[in-house]
RNA sequence: GGGCGGUUAGCUCAGCGGGAGAGCAUCGGCCUUACAAGCCGGGGGUCACAGGUUCAAAUCCUGUACCGCCCACCA
């Protein structure tokens, strides 16, 4: 098959996916060989891919396909997560904009709309991924809601009550009104905003017409006061603690009480206490002893029954009845403002909480809840960590991981949503009757007095009263309560199986930063717990994909840019190299479109250079794999052996950055090899060969092209998994897939460090005159003269490259002097020991050449200065490093050498014009 | 309030103790039979600022400024 003449990814990038596929080539080999096994992080099945995920899964096959070649049984496992909150938030959107509510359709409805939204979205996931190209065992896909997964939260919950790290207990939590359901810490964001703090009076009951002033940024969580504190060696009011306050508008009589936990200095130094909406005040309630008072319903408007249960009355209740917190806020500045109660408004900066997937601001809630007493299982996940059991990289990040743990507060795991693992909790009618409230979902509500009975399965009967009537927990879990079995229950726990004997723990964990405390946390915790084994070895931590300004990329700015739309228009290789290239640790990725366009370039110079390759390959009877690497041989020509060599460092170099991470380097490693080194000196090269001008075995140098190719192919194959399996196969419709070669080694006798100080004064004699050429605006291809002047031994190795210099500098006639009178009036340079002039005959070159020395001439004055001034102190010879002064020394005669002989051109030039004015 | 990272050529980024690099852009010259998505050559940077350590600092330390993250109960 013929190359054809330009490269097209669009034709070929889903023929090699499905043959990799049908192929079965991304499931692990057969056997008992060492193992490299990854767990995807799965994608939310809530909308499409994005830049994240691309970066993500484009790292995670370059490690897969390199261990693959490199004789690892690989399993790569992918899937979805279900996304809980999330989901269910985009379902319920959909729905709303046809005007129906999840409570109208009733949970079972609602929860088969969303599996019927995560078929369509879980599928265009999937298809999005393999666009990318990834190698992952598509026989192993999950999904956290499958069956088995399901099982294994089932039976972790159940293990974790059983060893009594679980409860149920009312406290306050985080609440989002809109999602209506309680979150994690860790799932609300704090957010600086510009807010008010109000400045308030609080009359005494005993003498209303004093007052003590209470700063607050939440005036409508007065509605809740149980006390007022301050600092107990606050000068100020040490002899008021103990008298009592009449709150303005509710009327509530409240005591003023004292406690360390004030700051004197903030506001008035008194401060409200609401332990119902506030969790310092909360915990302030707690060592006094104070009523919480829960203010508002789930959807944060205030809670009229609240008061009324509390025997209080006034008015005011039925002002505020019904009024969400926000308005509620307004009303109770205007009513304070209006009564004289207001003292004084000032702007201030606060950091509110919101929901993480809706942006709502956060409400403390007293509600009863699900907790994972995390402590011990934070302690040894800490441990292996610093232990270096786990290796974090890069390792700074290791640092938030430990004070992320260390500071770690029990884990409420319950949400109040439908779409997830309802909680393998049950309730006895009977024994709970008074504890089951019927909610306004139809759900049952079940006060923090509830007794669960936790299991496996339902139960058929409650233990304590064998009632048959028993009713499930309506909550779910925490949709990072089943990620973080992933790695496990993917494999098939809660039952020993086969790929959990032989793949867990896994190697490699890839993930981005956003989700190391979420995810990466709690699976080692878990994995602990559950595997008593981590669940991987390293973690690396990539980068953010940023926009061109270093925006995060987002919907509501308009600045996404779209995977797909990428691999259409530049072919995924291209997109995948760019990735790699920019992915240097620890630093946020700011994607560039014309990067891509520029490593487009690249992919294109790879098949330019394959088309040449094939083309001197074609028609020649001595075609490849006849079994004998010519690589290998010992008589090789100069080029030949150079680019072995730089072959053989490229190797040692590619792979000890992949084994560390830098897929950056990794990159542009193979990018200067195959670009520089390869195309721009070794194939230029090759066509003497190929030709019979140097050497005398052209069907040697053919083959030897192609064999660099393949080692080129082989390289580039885990970055650019496409064109190098074209390019591959079309040479060979025979040989197995590229994906299952054995990955490029490199014996140390390739490595010619002689061989390659030649070819690099070869090219620096090159260069130097197709510099002097184009200075001189000498026409391309016009043959020049040269004289060279030098060592015997440069000249002689000069002389024998004379095929060369003509090819690649037009050197048509040459001389090798090595003494004598330099020529009159030539443009001259100087390589290493070498004095190389290109004799010049008319008026206007010799002007410009004599510009052009003069200014060379400065240049070097001013490095030799600078090297000379090192030189001449005596503190640097005598402390640095004996080779650093060595190399000074050699740098400063080599300086004086080449001014030396720019000066006395540039003399010979002006005598010359001296003579004709 | 703590902690982390960034500040290097016009743009996007490598380099992280011993002569400032890449890609793209730019300028000049080339249709040299793999490639004009290319080839050859050039220009362009007191490596944010101020101190310090060192024979030697873009590179290590301290501080400052600006930018960006993460964490945190100051109402």
């Amino acid at each position: 098959m013929q190359l054809s003449k330009a490269y097209s990814h669009k034709d070929i990038e889903a023929k090699w996916y499905n043959h990799w596929m049908k192929s079965g080539l991304f499931e692990p080999t057969k056997g008992t060989g060492a193992c490299f096994s990854m767990v995807i992080p799965p994608p939310n099945v809530t909308g499409s891919l994005h830049m994240g995920h691309a970066l993500n899964n484009t790292l995670q096959d370059i490690l897969c396909r390199y261990k693959r070649m490199d004789g690892y049984r690989v399993l790569w496992v992918p899937g979805t997560d279900h996304a809980g909150i999330a989901t269910q938030n985009v379902v319920e959107r959909q729905l709303a904009q046809k005007g129906i509510s999840r409570t109208q359709l009733g949970r079972e409805k609602f929860i088969e709309k969303v599996w019927q939204w995560k078929q369509e979205a879980g599928d265009a996931i999937l298809h999005q991924l393999k666009a990318l190209g990834i190698s992952c065992d598509w026989s192993h896909e999950r999904f956290t809601m499958d069956e088995g997964l399901s099982r294994a939260v089932r039976e972790a919950f159940v293990q974790l009550w059983e060893d009594k790290l679980l409860y149920r207990a009312e406290r306050l939590i985080n609440w989002c009104p809109r999602c209506k359901t309680a979150l994690a810490d860790i799932e609300v964001v704090h957010e600086e905003s510009d807010g008010n703090l109000w400045h308030i009076r609080y009359p005494f009951a005993d003498d209303p017409s004093q007052a003590l002033v209470v700063a607050t940024t939440r005036p409508e969580t007065m509605l809740g006061d149980t006390a007022v504190a301050v600092h107990p060696d606050d000068e100020r009011y040490k002899n008021l603690i103990g008298k009592k306050i009449r709150l303005p508008i509710t009327g509530r009589v409240v005591p003023l009480i004292a406690d360390p936990f004030v700051d004197r200095e903030f506001g008035s130094g008194a401060l409200k206490i609401t332990p119902g909406h506030d969790f310092n005040d909360f915990e302030i309630g707690e060592r006094f002893g104070l009523d919480k008072i829960s203010i508002f319903d789930a959807e944060a408007r205030v809670d009229a029954a609240a008061f009324l249960a509390r025997g209080e009355s006034g008015e005011w209740i039925e002002r505020y009845r019904g009024k969400d917190r926000f308005d509620a806020r307004k009303l109770i500045v205007a009513e304070l403002k209006e009564n004289g109660f207001l003292e004084k408004t000032a702007v201030h900066k606060l950091a509110v909480g919101r929901c993480y997937r809706c942006q709502t601001v956060i409400e403390p809630y007293l509600t009863p809840q699900w907790f994972v007493d995390i402590k011990p299982l934070a302690e040894p996940a800490t441990k292996v960590v610093r232990d270096g059991k786990i290796q974090i990289i890069p390792e700074g990040w290791s640092n938030s991981y430990f004070a992320w743990m260390e500071n770690i507060k029990d884990w409420c795991i319950s949400r109040q949503i439908w779409w997830g693992h309802q909680i393998p909790a049950w309730y006895c009618k009977r024994c709970d009757a008074a504890n089951l409230i019927t909610g306004p979902d139809g759900d049952y509500l079940l006060t923090k007095d509830a007794m669960p009975i936790v299991g496996r399965q339902a139960p058929q009967h409650c233990p304590k009263c064998d009632g048959k009537e028993l009713i499930q927990d309506p909550d779910v879990l925490d949709t990072w309560f089943s990620s973080g079995l992933w790695p496990f229950s993917t494999l098939g726990w809660p039952d020993n199986t086969d790929d959990l004997k032989t793949f867990y723990p896994t190697s490699t964990l890839v993930t981005g930063f956003d989700i190391l405390f979420f995810w990466v946390a709690r699976m080692i915790m878990m994995g602990l717990k559950f595997m008593g084994e981590v669940p991987f070895r390293d973690v690396y931590i990539h980068a953010l994909v940023r926009d061109e300004q270093g925006q995060k990329m987002s919907k509501s700015k308009g600045n996404v840019i779209d995977p797909l739309d990428v691999m259409n228009q530049y072919g995924t290789d291209a997109f995948r190299f760019t990735l790699a290239a920019m992915a240097a640790m620890g630093r946020d990725i700011r994607l560039a479109e014309d990067r891509i366009a520029g490593y487009q370039n690249f992919v294109n110079k790879l098949w330019n250079a394959s088309r040449f390759v094939q083309m001197n390959l074609s028609g020649a009877s001595d075609a490849r794999d006849d079994g004998h690497d010519v690589l290998f041989d010992d008589k090789l020509e100069l080029a030949d052996r150079w680019i072995r060599s730089r072959l053989a460092s490229t190797i040692v170099e590619a792979r000890r950055a992949i084994e560390a991470y830098r897929f950056n380097d990794y990159a542009n490693v193979l990018y200067r090899f195959t670009w520089h080194e390869f195309c721009d000196w070794y194939i230029e090269m090759s066509k003497l060969a190929l030709n019979g001008t140097v050497g005398d075995d052209p069907a040697k140098s053919r083959k030897l092209l192609s064999e660099l190719l393949d080692q080129i192919l082989l390289l580039l194959h885990p970055i650019m998994p496409f064109v190098t399996e074209e390019i591959w196969q079309v040479f060979s419709d025979t040989r197995k897939s590229i994906m299952v070669q054995p990955y490029p080694t490199a014996p140390s006798t390739w490595i010619d460090a002689d061989t390659e100080t030649k070819m690099e004064f070869l090219m620096g004699v090159v260069r130097a005159i197709r510099n002097l050429r184009t200075e001189m605006n000498c026409p391309p291809g016009k043959e020049v003269k040269v004289i060279f002047y030098g060592q015997s031994a440069d000249l002689s190795f000069l002389s024998e490259q004379r095929p060369y210099l003509r090819a690649l500098a037009r050197v048509g006639s040459a001389e090798f002097l090595s003494s004598g009178e330099r020529p009159r009036g030539a443009a001259t340079s100087v390589v290493g020991a070498t004095e190389i002039y290109l004799p010049l005959d008319d008026l206007v070159n010799l002007d410009e050449e004599q510009v052009r020395l003069a200014k060379e001439v400065g240049k070097i004055e001013q490095e030799l200065v600078r090297v000379q001034k090192k030189l001449g102190n005596d503190d640097f010879l005598s402390k640095a490093k004996e080779e650093v002064v060595e190399k000074e020394r050699e740098k400063a005669s080599q300086f004086e050498e080449k001014i030396r002989t720019l000066r006395s051109s540039l003399e010979k030039i002006r005598e010359i014009q001296a003579g004709r004015s």
